[in-house]
RNA sequence: GGGCGGUUAGCUCAGUUGGUCAGAGCGUCUGCCUUACAAGCAGAAGGUCAUCCGUUCGAGCCGGAUACCGCCCA
């Protein structure tokens, strides 16, 4: 059997084999016995051509770790899984993996990205929205398989069976439905507006979708002459090329340096225009020189004027961030190109004032990086104002409770300050917006396919929407279009609304928000009844990970090395609230000795247990299946023994609470610690070895056999508390334990095996006694330098029930301190002496006493009581503490005080008598 | 510019309503290959809890200010 457990750890051996059992058992599609109550989550979809990062598996082992825990709970669990069609990412990754066809010279080259994307987005063009889409479909199904792969090999126990994927034909379905629905209630408006345009992506984004880059760059002063003559008006601009657009100057009407100007015409520089100045409360009298040029169809705030003026709107910036025909001499150029050209013109007829270092806010395309342009153009969005309300109420009111806390406020900050929402996308990849313009007469109609004929005109020349819908849009209606919707399903009335929702806080927006708005409105109930928002992961340096850095940590990578239960415990206990988490293979690796610690305890166990006579064996399988059927206690044993059995089993009741109040409240990082600090520090360091002499000698067939059913009880206890954490080890062991029948795995069993009625305050108070009488003789074993030798010890107490649990567990405390023989008394002891409030505690040994180093330790020790004596009798002697603090509080202080000055009477007598 | 978070042992971080709270892991040092585990065992050292002021009988914990770091929004 030696041979069969190997001493060392390797979940590469096991994790792969349970990971696929669990898939083809179909072990987590839930029951939905509606007897049951049910507890359903659905996944952040992940982008399905993408793959997991290490934040990822951040959210999904918090997320498996509480599903593993309900469902252990016996609650009818439901995980759906599922990716979503990233339009933006996967149509560019496409585009480039097109490009790469055509140009595979390029490999290699530092160039070959952006001329791959050239040439994808060229080729895309030319082979048309059809063909294009079957590329994509194709490079789909190529990668959406990786996500699933990285999921079950990370042990995330979702239902297979209900995964789904934003393009789905149903889930399409709802997409359009919903469209169809807000469309007609005039949610959703079609219309002209400035937007953000990234001339790299070729697409209208939302203003979530741009990111501010504060950047280096110049104020540039330029003069407009009066048409009139006679002087000029100097505007400043960190965008001179957009002069080209202007269509007026505008000055705030209060600032008296304009106020005769106001109603003037001016000529544009360079291409001659005449535009009027206005007077427009929005202009900052502060900024430059109190006027400002008025580009129209490039800036969200001249838009605003110059409706309010209704001035012209000139585009002079085309899709590609090339000037237009607008730009007169100017046209076809670059928008850099432009603006040095602009600005050398302008030089040249001395119209440039002067030229100001200036540090900008740049709008950058959140996806590629590309400077964006605002840009004036036709697209869909959809109002928000009347949507947010309801969300906003739903928050408010608590009946969506958003952790950690300081959330609720920043998605409360955002919701009321909303804006309106561009969802369309020229894209391809991703849902059509499902709408036919009639050529005849212009009529709109919305229907996911062509109906053949315009609804007004019976014009049969339709024309289908060419823009795709935003992601997000279609991602907004996950909670309920997963389930079934616009079907009233089985699913959906079972587990609509969804428990809870884990994000991370990058898309507490684009994501979170929405799903509310979106789920209130159709399904008029919340998506989800608590939205836990957690960390990011960063790497050891406390630096956001990124691949440019080269600082990530792959999941794949790093579980295949180290083992899943390895990086899922790392994760889960560095996971606390609110904080971010700093990840480092060091402590991956602490985390893989903690899995080879529980392999070894298992080992200790299972081998010993072979050791046995098949009789006992028999025995002890016996006793365990029985206790097993009810809530454990432990089985009475022998005086001397019972006190590990009942001290392990009050520490497992107490122990379990506290991990299940800590996940409650999603304090994984408290959760796991618990569970860790247990197994390591009292199964393994006290239980395991206090009862180890009853374990490893031999048992006939008269000899009770309590001890063994206790251990295997208790362990098979501390592996399920384990399991929610660490999925493969406990499995593994769990499966190796006897009493398995036709259970089929662990996580179908209960979390707490153990009786409340086990916690057992006098056991925990004799036991730790005891421990501290071990610790003390070790303690004064080193300090002399005689760890590697048997020593005898005087251990001595007034209290007669203390020096009758040392005699009781003398045998137990004579191996775990290394001690030769004790002696227990109640006279005081003379020199040497560790002391505690319960006993004192002396080493016998023929080598002198090194006098020297004894008085150095004790007179540290006395002055450490001393100042702590001191400060408890002075709070004492307070009388508006002993007034005004709670009555528990004193009486803790004074017995506090009772017991320092024992402690401290001995330590002085012991120096005392050293001399 | 608006808002939020952080500052605790050499490093990474815990510390739930103010009253054993000064902790953990890693690292360091010492002694051990003790028949489960050297990915281990037994010990040890190390911190004015950023600074200042205040509230309180009592403050890492509450309030205010300052300094530095970080994030989000505009």
């Amino acid at each position: 059997m030696e041979n069969e457990i190997p001493k060392v750890y390797s979940p590469e051996s096991i994790e792969p084999y349970w990971a696929r059992v669990w898939v083809e058992k179909k072990l987590y599609r839930p029951a939905g016995d509606p007897s049951c109550p049910r507890f359903s989550l659905v996944i952040p979809p992940p982008n399905v051509t993408g793959s997991l990062h290490i934040g990822h598996m951040l959210e999904h082992t918090e997320i498996d770790i509480l599903m593993r825990w309900h469902r252990m709970r016996g609650e009818d669990v439901l995980w759906l899984p599922g990716t979503d069609h990233a339009s933006i990412a996967t149509q560019m990754i496409v585009e480039q993996e097109i490009g790469r066809e055509a140009l595979p010279d390029l490999e290699g080259r530092s160039s070959a990205l952006p001329a791959w994307r050239r040439e994808g987005q060229r080729r895309r063009l030319e082979m048309g929205r059809e063909k294009f889409l079957e590329c994509s479909w194709q490079w789909k199904e190529k990668s959406g398989g990786r996500i699933r792969k990285q999921m079950e090999r990370l042990g995330a126990s979702v239902d297979w069976t209900r995964e789904r994927f934003t393009m789905d034909a149903d889930y399409s379905r709802s997409v359009f439905e919903v469209f169809s629905r807000l469309y007609k209630e005039g949610l959703i408006y079609r219309g002209t507006y400035i937007v953000n345009w990234c001339p790299r992506c070729g697409t209208a984004v939302s203003d979530l979708e741009v990111a501010h880059e504060e950047r280096a760059g110049n104020l540039w002063y330029i003069r407009y002459p009066f048409e009139s003559g006679g002087g000029y008006i100097t505007v400043a601009t960190t965008r001179p090329e957009t002069m080209l657009g202007d269509t007026a100057v505008a000055v705030n009407p209060s600032d008296e340096r304009y106020r005769v100007e106001v109603g003037r015409n001016l000529v544009l520089p360079l291409l001659k225009r005449v535009i009027p100045i206005v007077a427009d409360d929005f202009v900052d009298p502060k900024f430059g020189t109190g006027a400002v040029k008025v580009t129209p169809a490039h800036d969200p705030n001249d838009f605003g004027i110059a409706s309010r003026h209704n001035l012209p709107q000139l585009k002079i910036l085309d899709e590609e961030a090339r000037m237009t025909e607008a730009a007169g001499p100017y046209k076809g150029l670059d928008r850099y190109k432009a603006r040095e050209q602009v600005l050398e013109d302008l030089r040249a007829e001395g119209l440039l004032e002067k030229e100001e270092d200036y540090a900008l806010s740049v709008g950058i395309c959140s996806r590629c990086k590309t400077v964006v342009d605002p840009i004036l153009s036709k697209q869909w969005f959809m109002k928000m104002q009347p949507l947010a309300a309801p969300a906003i109420q739903a928050v408010e009111e608590g009946r969506i409770r958003i952790v950690p806390e300081n959330y609720r406020k920043i998605y409360l900050d955002w919701m009321y300050n909303i804006h309106d929402w561009c969802i369309s996308r020229q894209l391809w990849w991703g849902h059509r917006i499902p709408v036919w313009t009639c050529d005849q007469c212009g009529e709109v109609m919305v229907s996911e396919a062509s109906s053949g004929k315009c609804s007004k005109c019976g014009s049969a020349s339709l024309k289908p929407e060419t823009d795709a819908l935003d992601t997000w849009f279609s991602s907004a209606l996950w909670p309920f279009a997963t389930l079934g919707w616009p079907e009233t399903t089985d699913d959906l009335r079972r587990y609509y609304p969804t428990d809870l929702m884990i994000m991370g806080f990058d898309i507490l927006f684009f994501w979170g928000a929405r799903m509310i708005m979106m789920g209130l409105k159709l399904m008029d109930d919340v998506p989800f009844r608590e939205l836990y928002i957690h960390a990011l992961v960063r790497d050891a340096e406390r630096q956001k990970m990124s691949k440019t850095k080269g600082n990530v940590i792959d999941p794949l990578e790093v579980t295949e090395k180290y083992g899943t239960d390895a990086v899922r415990f790392a994760l889960a206990i560095s996971a606390a609230p609110g904080t971010d988490i700093a990840f480092s293979y060091d402590k991956i690796e602490s985390y893989r000795a903690f899995a080879n610690k529980i392999w070894n305890a298992g080992r200790f166990i299972l081998m010993n247990l072979d050791k046995l006579a098949p009789e006992v064996r028999k025995r002890v399988s016996a006793a365990t299946g029985a206790a097993l059927k009810g809530r454990l206690e432990p089985l009475p044993t022998d005086p001397a023994l019972a006190l590990a059995d009942q001290w392990i089993f009050s520490r497992l009741a107490t122990i379990t609470k506290e991990v299940e109040d800590a996940l409650a409240d999603y304090r994984f990082h408290e959760a796991s610690f618990k569970v860790y600090h247990f197994f390591w520090h009292e199964f393994c360091d006290w239980y395991l070895e206090w009862i180890k002499p009853e374990i490893t000698r031999t048992l006939s067939p008269e000899d009770s056999c309590n001890s063994w059913a206790n251990l295997l009880l208790a362990f098979e206890s501390a592996l399920h508390l384990l399991h929610p954490f660490m999925p493969f080890i406990t499995e593994e062991l769990w499966h190796r334990l006897p009493n398995r029948g036709d259970e089929v795995s662990i996580s179908l069993t209960p979390f707490s095996l153990v009786s409340e009625r086990a916690a057992n305050p006098d056991a925990e108070n004799d036991f730790e006694n005891i421990r501290s009488l071990v610790v003390a003789a070790r303690n004064a074993k080193a300090e002399a330098a005689l760890q590697k030798e048997k020593v005898s010890a005087r251990a001595a107490s007034d209290d007669a029930a203390i020096r009758n649990l040392l005699n009781a567990h003398k045998q137990v405390i004579l191996m775990l301190a290394g001690l030769e023989a004790l002696e227990v008394d109640s006279a005081r002891l003379e020199a040497g002496v560790h002391v505690t409030s319960a006993f004192e505690l002396q080493l016998i040994y023929e080598k002198q006493v090194d006098h020297d180093g004894e008085r150095s330790r004790l007179a540290k020790e006395r002055e450490k009581l001393e100042a702590a004596l001191l400060r408890v009798k002075k709070q004492l002697e307070n009388r508006n503490f002993v007034d005004r603090a709670p009555e528990e509080v004193v009486r803790k202080t004074e017995k506090q005080r009772g017991e320092l000055e024992i402690q401290l009477q001995k330590v002085i007598d012991s120096l005392e008598r050293l001399g």
